[in-house]
DNA sequence: TCCAAAATCATACTTTCGGGTGATTGATCT
DNA sequence: AGATCAATCACCCGAAAGTATGATTTTGGA
């Protein structure tokens, strides 16, 4: 596309150029429009290629933190659960567990994160890039 | 900054042209380095001042929503405070009133926000925008 | 193959939350 | 002056969450 879009914009100038060569104005002029519209594909390309790139996704899972607070597989999956606003009950049925595991499982990470109470486990989670 | 790099650019330029205007070769590799010059300008200007933008805080509130979900600022004040982690005790303690009474707003918010959960409202509010 | 860690579940108990209802006070708007 | 709404508080009750303790089964490595 960026290099079609050239080609056709230097072929278009080099007929220019051949029209108006004769006045050094026009010359001025002509490196002005294709400063100024370059520096537009260059300022369009860049938000193109950088934007998405920042908004799409923008996190990555820290397997550091993961590894320092010896979280497992299976107390991530609740914590996942959990950040989402759903019940020990539903956590329960969405893990094909029971209640009691997923309290058990609960308990193992409140004292893994040093809290007491879910709101704090998210909240702790999220600084610590362990959950989105 | 931008105008006087343009400027002397187009100078170096104008000199370059009358020095070897004979040539047709030279007129287009000119063109050519016009354009990737100043379309890396426009790459390097646009990451300038749009990665600053998105990368320092990326919050803004979103008044229009809280507008439309008609949230108070007391509301507003009490679903903070349980975004942080805290219960209703300590809510209650922070802003100085009752535990019945932030029962009170969070009734109310969780009505507005049409959930029954602390934690619900928390991921409903963020992804509004409501909080951080 | 054997062990430690992970995952599972249970029971019992306490605390916190959430839902329902009702009431008072003060500010704002008409 | 009356209506409306935000903010405050109280009481009750059942559901959910959290704590403690103990036990069994799976499983991934050494």
């Amino acid at each position: 596309m960026y290099g079609l879009a050239m080609a056709i914009l230097v072929f278009l100038l080099e007929y220019f150029e051949y029209r108006y060569l004769v006045r050094d104005l026009s010359m001025e002029l002509l490196i002005l429009i294709i400063a100024i519209t370059f520096t537009a594909v260059g300022l369009w390309t860049g938000s193109k290629l950088v934007s998405p790139k920042q908004a799409v996704s923008s996190f990555e899972r820290n397997h550091k933190a993961i590894a320092y607070l010896q979280l497992s597989h299976r107390e991530l999956e609740v914590l996942e659960q959990v950040a989402k606003g759903l019940s020990n009950k539903e956590i329960a049925d969405a893990l094909y567990v029971s209640v009691n595991t997923v309290k058990t499982h609960l308990k193992n990470i409140y004292e893994k994160l040093d809290v007491n109470r879910r709101t704090q486990a998210v909240e702790k989670a999220r600084e610590l890039k362990v959950i989105r």
